[in-house]
DNA sequence: TAGTGGTCTAGACCACTCA
DNA sequence: GAGTGGTCTAGACCACTAT
């Protein structure tokens, strides 16, 4: 009885053939079938290794046109997002938490269209401050649906608004967007850096179904850097 | 005979319940064979859904440990990065490419590090800028390994790096991070900004196997945003 | 030790799309 | 119309790990 082969291994095969070049930009390769003949397993083995090759953007697959090796492969990177709290401490500083204004405004326009709320609407707006080793790390710029069921008791003061809703609200649709902004003299004075440095900005609005919840700022202290893998 | 039950419909089954509240965080979810009984399709569809779900943050699954529902989920978000030039004509633009500067220069450390390579090796250098109908759209400052196979071919006053780099080498491994920097004279000049103005930078260092292939940092003009949806 | 997820198989039917 | 990928099924065995 041979071990079984793995969907594993056959990837690792396919990935061998792209690097080794015999499977060329532009080129069909073999069907699965073949694939699954050639290589003694079934053909959902097959299918399983090649399908997460071409969601990463390594093939290209089209039913009865085969699987081609793209010319132009479009890479993708996915970046993990956790709460601050839990990406400061992973990397080995002593979080910490600052509100500094809470008051209920209307909402701006930017804001609301990235939600998809109605501008000018009453929503609670938060400033707060992410602090890692004592030192400033990221200020969060947040407006919250007063709508979102349990805010009532939700403490802001102690607890990050980053955090109460990781926990109290249901995700359901969302956009993210990363840009560079310069320092307002604000945040200058909160992040402890020149005025109109440049921040890294990340920018996050939710949705729980047809409710908007919460669009948020966050503005990475001079020097941060978000890295991943290809 | 009933029709099929999708892996899809019970991962939408599962977004429901999730929603819904239904499953909370912490809370362990019916195993595979029961969630099988119940919605009436093979293990293997249900595992499918769920196995999809868990790999985008929102389920937990250990064997012997069943599902849960995280505390914290960790969302991740993905980004494509196409060809500068497909980005640029997705967006309805005309694309343009201008080489500033090619010369064989001693790679620094920061590159030197980010590609595994020798600090004070002869590489080749390049400062080109893309364009998108006319106007400043990124900045291109790359570092070639003067060893890439066919490089000697290469034209790069007509066509960019970014492209040939693409269709003659074979990907295998690479980092890519996100960063806002200040805009230096040079690079001011280039992208018609302000001296000191926030540019998102990306930078993205690509191996094959053994071999450092090239090290790169894109400068975007003023405004570029990334974005994707969560 | 036993329960649960991870995966493989062999076969089947369907959906898309190219010629 | 026919070839290819997409998916479902039922059953099986294995790997990990909580108890």
């Amino acid at each position: 009885m041979r071990s079984p082969i793995t969907w594993q291994s056959v990837q690792a095969e396919a990935l061998r053939r792209l690097r080794a070049g015999l499977w060329t930009p532009g080129a069909r390769i073999p069907d699965e079938a073949e694939l699954a003949r050639e290589l003694g397993c079934a053909r959902s083995t097959v299918n399983r290794a090649l399908r997460e090759l071409a969601a990463a953007g390594l093939l290209e697959r089209r039913r009865k046109g085969g699987t081609r090796v793209p010319l132009t492969p479009v890479r993708k990177a996915t970046f993990e997002i956790p709460i601050i709290r839990l990406d400061i401490e992973a990397r080995g500083q002593c979080p910490g938490y600052r509100l500094i204004r809470q008051a209920t405004e209307p909402l701006p326009k930017a804001e609301a269209r990235a939600m998809r709320a109605d501008p000018g609407a009453p929503f609670l707006h938060l400033l707060a401050l992410h602090l890692a080793d004592d030192r400033p790390f990221c200020a969060e710029d947040r407006w919250i649906n007063p709508e979102t069921p349990g805010l009532d008791g939700a403490d802001f003061e102690t607890l990050s608004a980053n955090e109460w809703l990781v926990g109290n609200t249901l995700f359901s649709d969302g956009a993210i967007g990363f840009a560079a902004t310069a320092a307002t003299p604000e945040l200058a004075a909160l992040l402890d850096c020149a005025p109109d440095a440049p921040l890294l900005t990340i920018t996050r609005s939710t949705r729980a179904g047809p409710r908007p919840i919460t669009a948020v700022r966050l503005f990475y202290a001079p020097g941060h850097r978000l890295e991943t893998r290809l």
